[in-house]
DNA sequence: GCAAGGTC
């Protein structure tokens, strides 16, 4: 039998496809691994599929972190290890015991712990990752009598082949083995790969074991020693790393250039005219910014009062705009960012839509169709979706299909494009959103350019220059499958030199030039592409960890002080870290160990050295970084200023419930808190940031997906005060012979409205309330249970709803509501409700969606 | 409960 190993799933089933005599190879599994047999050539043969690296390197088990004891490391003041002296990589004398040893022997609760320097020069060991797949491997190696490794063919791809191999020959000794090299899923280039074997190239897979261990090294000690130097490893963990580093470092450096830019004061001098009772059009004067304010009030003094405005020349220009080309994982990331999906959320929808089958691989490279691709074939699929027939009909009645073909050109796989036709009724709002965008990038790359007229008349406005622009989509092209990006058209009314326009208006506008903008998500994405930071499959989930760990907030990315911090502190004292040429650097020396110039050891030697040399700095001035990165997590947590005693009030999370509330810095000498409303709080600068009623602060809250809305944060404030409404009888009450009302209150003390009867303490009748929205009786009460209806009337318009959380009403509703959600008006009341009522209407919803998983 | 790189 003949094994042959791959990196992934999908590419054990495409090659069992294309190498398999009768083109059907069998599916089958080992233990829960999918294999594919087949017969090729007179012998068996057997496809299996990894999960990328199946091995991962970690320090020795005493270094790692201990759940009881936390990470040490600074701690063993001032012990260093000479920088140019790889002593330390032997394993230490301290193996036996659980706990790690210092030279010196630094006491701490009884234990010898190391010191961080140490852990620069630690020993590293390679462990089992996807042991389930190691012991497919395994079992699949014994029977076989010769084993092809064929994971992708780059530097990864070797490693993993590597460790794989390592696997296989630990219970077949004797095994035969070979490398097969293929760049394209195409029955050419694979048969040719077969007939070609190569030997495994260990020098490239030292390659990337030197890059493992280097970013494990330089990611560990200091990440280790920015999250220990403050609470000795307590709280959260602050990270640092060859990628993340220099990334975050991109974001603020854009800050400090926005806070170091200086406004400059410009004015604008613009009006409305109209022409024979066309539609009110925009002229600006033809200088569009005035610099000098004398300047553009003189001018405007010439035309506050003129009534009209003459055509002095008309000028037409038709601009066309070509197709987009294909997507590849970064323009797809970018393209999706622009639509509100994170990239790391778009390569998880992705990863979904691609194991429905819905799209072709997701992480790719390339942005070129393959010739292989059958694009009328794609056509044909898409065109049973309603949305996006008429253009297929058009596409199918072309000819020939011409797409687009962007600048990177492989061809491990295509770009992508949809491979099944969709429903949104069986798709997430966010999958269909995603879905959506590839099938029309998709067609978009096959249609015309459009071209978008343009028209510039020059007028005069008593003697000053004036312009007025029009831009108009005249031929649709493309842009009629793909609207994304697309601007409003500004349409002018017809006209000609020597026409007199009626001036509506004119003001002179005071205005300032604005800093450079932050970076979206998906400019971000596209920055690190440019720099070399990351690849295609890593990119995403490093800004999300830059967001997770709170370095990064709002979108745009805006670096809190924390991050900031962050890279104050290692750009003082381990600047390699915080710039993208260490990974220029790295790739030099991957390539001197891939070449066997250098090897493993020399490179990877040579790098612990760089950090052995920095963490002199490190360590002498822990105090000082300590201090600057406690100043920047209050700063960050700081939501203004305390109205008794005038310190900080900033979000705590209490100890009991997890929750998060205002508390002061002053306690326990100031008692000050309050409760804090749901949702992310965003402090609000100045003097707006502070209650003109009770002096409290007021904050920006960012509710999830709902619309933020400011508010001073005390429940007992008289801004967020609310009369009591009766909302209609206690039935209890009347059932038992007397009269209750039911009120709707707002607590004082935890803001929270509900309803009470009046007669409380005797039925006992309470009910809970939505929290957002403005409240109304209806003197109605519900059909089902008798309960009082109220009315919400939130941003998404008015709703009503039973109060009566056990009501049969809402079971219905909720019900509704998950089959609903998809639509246009996806209400924040109707999920809500769906989430209270319990798990019927949720997990209907959800096995629908996974029914064909 | 450390990185970045694969992939699910």
């Amino acid at each position: 039998m003949i094994l042959v190993v791959t990196e992934k799933n999908d590419a054990a089933q495409q090659i069992a496809r294309l190498l398999s005599e009768s083109g059907k190879p069998k599916a089958d599994k080992v233990y829960n691994t999918p294999i594919y047999r087949f017969r090729k050539g007179g012998e068996d043969w057997v496809t299996i599929g990894l999960r990328g690296h199946i091995m991962q390197p970690d320090f020795p088990p005493e270094l790692k972190f201990d759940p009881q004891e936390g990470w040490y490391g600074l701690t063993a003041e001032g012990e260093h290890l000479p920088a140019d002296v790889p002593d330390g990589l032997a394993r230490p004398p301290f193996a036996t015991k659980r706990k790690p040893f210092l030279a010196d022997g630094v006491d701490i609760k009884g234990w010898k712990i190391p010191s961080l320097p140490y852990l620069v020069w630690a020993p590293i060991e390679k462990l089992p990752a996807e042991k389930e797949i190691i012991r497919s491997l395994k079992n699949l190696a014994k029977k076989a009598d010769s084993v092809i490794i064929g994971t992708d063919f780059d530097r990864e791809g070797e490693l993993i082949g590597s460790d794989a191999l390592k696997q296989i020959l630990s219970v077949a000794p004797d095994v035969n083995v070979s490398r097969a090299r293929y760049s394209a899923f195409t029955k050419a280039e694979i048969d040719h790969a077969f007939d070609n074997l190569v030997a495994l190239d260990q020098d490239l897979a030292d390659a990337g074991e030197s890059r493992q261990h280097i970013d494990l090294i330089w990611g560990a000690v200091l990440t280790r020693y920015l999250t220990c130097v403050r609470f000795g490893g307590l709280g959260n963990t602050r990270s640092a790393g060859r990628v993340q580093t220099p990334t975050l470092a991109l974001v603020v450096e854009r800050e400090r250039e926005r806070m170091a830019f200086v406004p400059e004061d410009y004015w604008v001098l613009s009006g409305e005219a109209t022409h024979a009772d066309s539609d009110p059009f925009r002229i600006t004067h033809a200088t569009a910014r005035f610099t000098d304010h004398d300047a553009a009030e003189k001018a405007y003094g010439h035309v506050r009062d003129a009534k009209t405005a003459t055509v002095r020349a008309v000028t037409r220009k038709s601009r066309r705009v070509n197709p987009p080309v294909p997507f590849n994982t970064t323009s797809m990331q970018a393209a999706a960012a622009a639509e509100g999906i994170s990239p790391a959320r778009a390569m998880r929808l992705a990863e979904s839509l691609y194991m429905d089958g819905l799209i072709s691989y997701p992480r790719v490279d390339n942005t070129v169709y393959p010739s292989s691709l059958d694009l009328r074939e794609c056509v044909r699929t898409l065109s049973s979706v309603p949305q996006f027939a008429p253009t297929c009909k058009a596409l199918l009645g072309q000819g020939t299909l011409h797409a687009t073909r962007g600048k990177q050109e492989t061809t491990d796989h295509p770009p992508i494009y949809p491979t099944g036709a969709a429903n949104p009724d069986n798709l997430q709002p966010a999958e269909w959103k995603l879905y959506n965008l590839i099938a029309r990038r998709f067609l978009a790359t096959l249609m015309g350019p459009a071209t978008i007229e343009g028209t510039k008349v020059e007028l005069d406005v008593a003697g000053e220059p004036f312009v007025a622009t029009g831009n108009v989509l005249a031929v649709p092209g493309f842009r009629a499958i793909y609207p994304y990006g697309l601007k409003k058209d500004d349409q002018l009314p017809e006209l000609n030199e020597g026409d007199v326009c009626d001036v509506t208006s004119m003001a002179l506008d005071a205005k300032q030039t604005e800093p450079p903008a932050r970076y979206s998500q998906g400019k971000l994405i596209q920055e690190m592409e440019k720099r070399g930071l990351g690849t295609k499959s890593t990119r995403a989930s490093i800004i999300q960890r830059l967001y997770d760990v709170k370095y990064l907030k709002n979108d745009p990315a805006e670096p809190s002080k924390l991050g900031m911090a962050i890279i104050d502190a290692l750009t003082s004292y381990a600047p390699r870290i915080t710039t993208p040429e260490m990974t220029a650097e790295l790739e030099g020396d991957m390539t001197k160990v891939a070449e066997g110039v250098d090897t493993q050891a020399q490179v990877v030697d040579h790098s612990r050295a760089l950090l052995a040399g920095m963490m002199d700095g490190l360590i002498d001035h822990k105090d000082d970084l300590s201090e600057a990165i406690a100043d920047a997590v209050t700063a960050d947590a700081k939501i203004g200023v305390c109205p008794k005693c005038g310190r900080d009030l900033v979000v705590k999370t209490s100890a009991k419930t997890r929750g998060s509330f205002a508390g002061c810095m002053g306690w326990p000498d100031c008692d000050v808190t309050y409760p804090l409303p749901k949702g992310r709080i965003e402090p609000i600068e100045g003097e707006a940031g502070v209650c003109p009623e009770c002096g409290a602060p007021r904050v920006k809250v960012h509710p999830f997906r709902n619309r933020p809305y400011e508010t001073c944060i005390n429940p007992a404030c008289p801004t967020n005060r609310e009369p009591d409404i009766v909302v209609g009888e206690c039935a209890a009450c009347k059932a038992a012979g007397r009269h209750g009302d039911l009120v709707a209150h707002k607590s004082e003390k935890s803001g929270k409205r509900f309803i009470r009867c009046t007669n409380y303490d005797e039925c006992g009748t309470s009910y809970p309330l939505p929290q957002r929205g403005e409240l109304h009786a209806t003197g109605e009460t519900c059909p089902e249970c008798g309960a009082p209806i109220v009315e919400v009337v939130t941003q998404r318009g008015p709703w009503r709803i039973c109060v009566n959380m056990d009501c049969p009403s809402r079971e219905k509703k909720a019900a509704a509501s998950t089959r609903g959600a998809r639509g246009v008006r996806g209400a924040a009341g109707r999920s809500k409700a769906a989430g209270r009522s319990g798990a019927a209407g949720r997990s209907g919803a959800s096995t629908s969606r996974r029914k064909k998983a």
